[in-house]
DNA sequence: GAAAAACTGTGTCAAATGACACACTAACAC
DNA sequence: GTGTTAGTGTGTCATTTGACACAGTTTTTC
């Protein structure tokens, strides 16, 4: 059974955490599906319960909540290539805070939680899998966001022009703002100030 | 075999995220040791490898990293009862950003990283219930984050007084307003608003 | 391609914050 | 106890930030 180039790329990805069989791998692969979106289409909708994993393969998704004036407020921007969800929906079972949208054309993949909980039940190799994967995941997370939290806003900006350029390139200069935790006006002068300096 | 009744407390904790059987239990509670600290008691060094788990049964430490002035910047604050350790040094074997320094005399569990790892290895129901336990922790620790990320410090404030009262009590008003990520002038204006409305 | 909508750049101003200063109190060591 | 150190309460002031306003630009829609 040969792969699709971009599914291969996808093995790649999951056997940094780790090998498993061939026929593991083909087990795990059949229960993932790759689609795409166009710019502006809804990965996820708000108040729906979150009932897949996704990982990004190219373009980026916008993911925020809504305040009681209707602004957005960007809690995360997903691009190449990590795997992801919304945790309180996907685990909880509770409908979505997060509203997900394509900032760009989209290809992505998805595996569902009946997929997930198929892979986790097949066999002793792949629910290792599964575990050091989600473990992985969670912590580099869980140690990233309080990095983050523990950095002045215009710390922040310099680590993403730093670490993920194409984010800062493409993602609109509200939402960027909104996900620095600042106004649009403040980043505005931090940038102002980085290109006069 | 009987156990203390502080195990039993540590016991009944860790049911809560499935059961096993006693036998389990059993082998499981043999890798964990009971400690105490004296206000003061440095419980994590700086630059020190951290090699256990923790679990705080009664009392508080007081977690913190030190910037170039040598203020301590609050990173975490652990009481009773759930289980933490340095993650970043834990998992990736590196030296510990943070010091940890009880705040009150001290009660808690240790799991060293060889018990953790025999505790993995020994069956499928131990190595199950790790990881259930490992994946809850992370994953509610990640959303209290990111929750907390997307808040004031005045929400944050208002967030502990309600679901932590005790920590408010009794950490130094220094430490707590470097926890909010504030000045303790800040947090003093915020404390004085709060009484006279 | 014209109109509408969304987004961006920039100035002004009021509010919030941090830095500093200093008096006061509590905790600790001897 | 007494002196020393660490921590707290509070006022002043300069800086930073967010809110608002509005003009210019880009993108979308029909």
């Amino acid at each position: 059974m040969a792969y699709l180039y971009s599914m291969q790329a996808l093995i790649d990805y999951l056997n940094q955490f780790g090998s498993v069989s061939k026929a593991n791998m083909d087990f795990l692969v059949r229960h993932i599906e790759e689609k795409t979106l166009k710019k502006g289409d809804h990965l996820i909708d708000l108040g729906q319960p979150v009932n897949s994993m996704y990982c990004i393969e190219e373009g980026y998704v916008h993911c925020f909540a809504l305040n009681e004036e209707g602004e957005k407020l960007t809690r995360r921007i997903e691009g190449p290539i990590s795997c992801w969800t919304v945790l309180e929906s996907f685990y909880d079972l509770e409908p979505s805070p997060v509203e997900c949208i394509a900032l760009s054309p989209v290809k992505y993949f998805e595996l569902s939680r009946k997929g997930y909980d198929a892979i986790k039940a097949e066999n002793e190799e792949l629910n290792g899998l599964i575990s050091r994967i989600t473990e992985r995941l969670l912590s580099e997370k869980l140690i990233a966001t309080m990095k983050y939290s523990s950095m002045t806003a215009e710390e922040r900006y310099l680590d993403m022009v730093e670490n993920q350029p194409d984010v800062v390139k493409i993602v609109p200069v509200q939402a960027l703002a909104s996900f620095l935790g600042i106004s649009r006006e403040t980043l505005h002068r931090i940038r102002r100030k980085l290109v006069t300096s």
